[in-house]
DNA sequence: TTTGAATTGACAATACAGTTGTCAATATGC
DNA sequence: GCATATTGACAACTGTATTGTCAATTCAAA
């Protein structure tokens, strides 16, 4: 199947405003946690990645290290994020959720998943797995 | 099809990514015209509708109406877009583009139009045009 | 093992997208 | 005509994310 551009650009215009309705509906979601939207970027990756420096995190995100450092650091602020000694490195401790900032994290997920039942069961038509290896094509286009 | 949760969640993760990918691509693409990407989504608005007032256009866009204004004033200070005498409102003059802003407009879209030929070619797999649909469906089922 | 280069956290400034709120002028509907 | 809604100017603010500087630390190469 040749990619036509008309196609892609309506593509790319859908991505952009499904981008914004999902920030609303996340925002909404979970503000009165006081967990913004980077704050519950940075939970994930700790949930699923474990204990890792800033650094790291930053790297592996393709952000700069000063940002998710500032979240970081939010996030400890607010009682959900402690940092504990590296042993490899004195400077650079580990960042990791606290009990609060996992239970937290955990019910975040929990009204998430309470939306996409809902979504799911309402979406009948279009086939969700092969639209995100579309656009997971076209990301890895754009980088390369 | 049955939609299921866990490849809606996929769906959704990519949707994030592919819009920053999207977003920083876009930036590297027109920032050396003065222009950001809320300034080419509202010259874009323009060019596909013509002269409108700020308030129909932050009616129009679900965003608020000092925001457009801010992005009109800032377009009107850069010398891409005037503000004529709309008869049936004093105060609400219409916004349209200038000559300097559609040519900008233009070399913006010319610039798009190379690298969306350049990523077509490259995308030889995918149906970009389901997955807009599958993405739009989702969009409304969000709102709804 | 010393020394030069890279990494790191703290701190600060900045840009941009977008919001809310207030105020006075202007429209609009009854 | 009068109450109500809309509008532009102005201001303050939040959140995402960036760049830059500095001193402490780590690492690699000689």
């Amino acid at each position: 199947m040749t990619t036509n551009a008309a196609d892609l650009y309506r593509l790319i215009v859908e991505i952009r405003r499904a981008f914004h309705a999902l920030a609303t509906t996340g925002d909404n979601l979970h503000s009165d946690l006081g967990v913004t939207s980077a704050m519950r970027a940075l939970m994930e990756h700790l949930d699923a990645h474990g204990q890792t420096t800033v650094p790291d995190i930053a790297r592996a995100k393709s952000v700069s290290r000063q940002h998710i450092q500032q979240v970081a650091n939010a996030l400890e602020a607010a009682g959900l994020l402690t940092f504990v000694a590296n042993p490899r490195h004195k400077r650079s401790p580990f960042a990791l959720l606290t009990p609060k900032g996992a239970e937290t994290f955990a019910e975040i997920r929990n009204r998430e998943a309470g939306v996409l039942a809902d979504l799911a069961a309402r979406l009948e038509d279009g086939d969700p797995a092969s639209a995100a290896d579309t656009i997971a094509r076209l990301r890895a286009a754009l980088a390369g």
